[in-house]
DNA sequence: AAGTGGTCTAGACCACTAT
DNA sequence: TAGTGGTCTAGACCACTTT
């Protein structure tokens, strides 16, 4: 049955199947005494088969029912267990054919800002210097932005992030002025900035638009990042919108390019 | 009960809210003639009511066992419910306390590659131009990237793909040179590259690691890619292992920092 | 002790795909 | 028609937190 099919590919990678097919079962066992949910083990024990080659890209896995049956668990619980790899991005599954080991995809990668979070957890060697706030009538960008009418009054504000003594960050925003909003007075102070990233921070913003892109660091940035000229770097650019989507602030933090790692990895290791 | 942990915040927000507390779900049920799975529909009621305010970030939704009797469901499909949204990154879970609304967490952010699966669908206006392949002997960085020795033989090639006659993207590599190694070959086919983000190359790429930065263009990258110097870009250093976790190819894609949009969203609209 | 999320089951039924 | 994934249930039990 589905024996054939494991064995159409199987020469390939004859050096990594001792025995080939299901008997790879029989190593692993689930363990009901163990504190590990059984649908986790049974997960790492198909990953396993996974990263081992035992499985590969394209291969069928054993149907659910068969899981199910082989290791002595519901069918919710090996469901449970093949969906959990199919959220890690290792299996795909399609209704009526079964469930398949995915290639590896480039595009699935994803660059997280997990890291950027990380540089304000050591709060005894960060310190965010106030550079600059000011009233400020909005240009036609800024309007744009923001949604608002050219000339309406914002305030502008910088700020500088350092950590170690080290310049990381710098921040340029927009905010709308408006006396009825709250926001506008805690956004200046320094807590915001690190709750942003943490979560703490102001329960008003419903959601917000981010946008990274390369840039050429201009003579200011520079100067506040102590980069030479010509020297590139990453500007990530916000919008964040309230409970009416309406937006609150506009405004861009920029970093030299060898302050902010953007790693991940694709595939299983 | 829960209804006085409701009124806590309600002042802020009373705007929003034209009963408070649970009589909201009056609004919608659940249907079980429709083809939408109950367990989404709740998801989206729940969703709908985080979006329009009535559940704050901070709040706490209502137990299982309550919206299990409220919208006549089991325990288990109001489970579902709401591990949709915590996928979704719009709750938190703790056992023993509950689920509550995540505030919009930057950190939280990521930038997906998907658009730039994206610039290999349209087939008919993409072209890659394979400029150079040829043997070199691994230098120092090169042999530590790989895993091999210095001098080790390896293949390196240059590509250029352009879409409508544009040049977009960039690509170096050194592939380690090893006749018993079919991916060598192929990896010099123009459908290999495409086959990487769309997932239907090579099944013996087991994993990868990816790193991106921002880059000045240097003379001959500018001239390639058809920009002036000084000039920023984007680029994206690959690695990628076999499944014995040995590294088969190292080599790095640079984009003009306009062909390549890293867009996203965090919270909910 | 009561309430919360988390796990697991055994069985039912459905929608889809292969044959 | 048989096999696949997908949904749903009613009830059991567990681990944890709050009161």
């Amino acid at each position: 049955m589905d024996k054939t099919e494991d064995k159409s590919n199987q020469n390939l990678f004859a050096q990594f199947n001792n025995k080939g097919g299901r008997a790879a079962a029989k190593y692993s066992q689930i363990n009901r005494d163990q504190n590990e949910p059984v649908y986790k083990q049974l997960a790492s024990i198909l990953r396993r088969q996974i990263n081992k080659g035992e499985l590969r890209p394209g291969d069928r896995l054993p149907s659910e029912t068969m899981l199910a049956k082989e290791y002595q668990v519901s069918h919710m619980t090996a469901r449970k267990a093949i969906n959990l790899l199919a959220e890690q991005n290792l299996v795909n599954s399609f209704q009526g054919r079964g469930t398949f080991v995915k290639k590896v995809q480039l595009g699935s990668a994803a660059f997280s800002l997990h890291g950027l979070q990380e540089m304000f957890t050591d709060e005894a060697n960060t310190s965010i210097k106030l550079i600059e706030a000011r009233f400020v009538y909005a240009d036609e960008k800024t309007a744009r932005k923001l949604k608002i009418s050219e000339g309406h009054r914002c305030i502008f504000i910088r700020r500088l992030l350092k950590v170690k003594e080290q310049p990381i960050l710098y921040h340029c925003g927009y905010l709308i002025f408006d006396p009825s909003k709250p926001v506008v007075e805690s956004e200046l102070e320094v807590t915001v900035l690190k709750g942003l990233f943490s979560g703490t921070g102001s329960p008003l913003i419903k959601w917000g638009e981010l946008e990274m892109e390369a840039i050429l660091l201009n003579e200011e940035e520079a100067a506040v990042l102590g980069a030479f000229l010509p020297s590139s770097g990453l500007r990530l650019e916000h919008i964040f919108y309230d409970y009416y989507d309406i937006p609150l602030s506009w405004g861009w933090f920029v970093f030299r390019k060898d302050s902010l790692r953007l790693y991940t990895k694709v595939g299983l290791e």
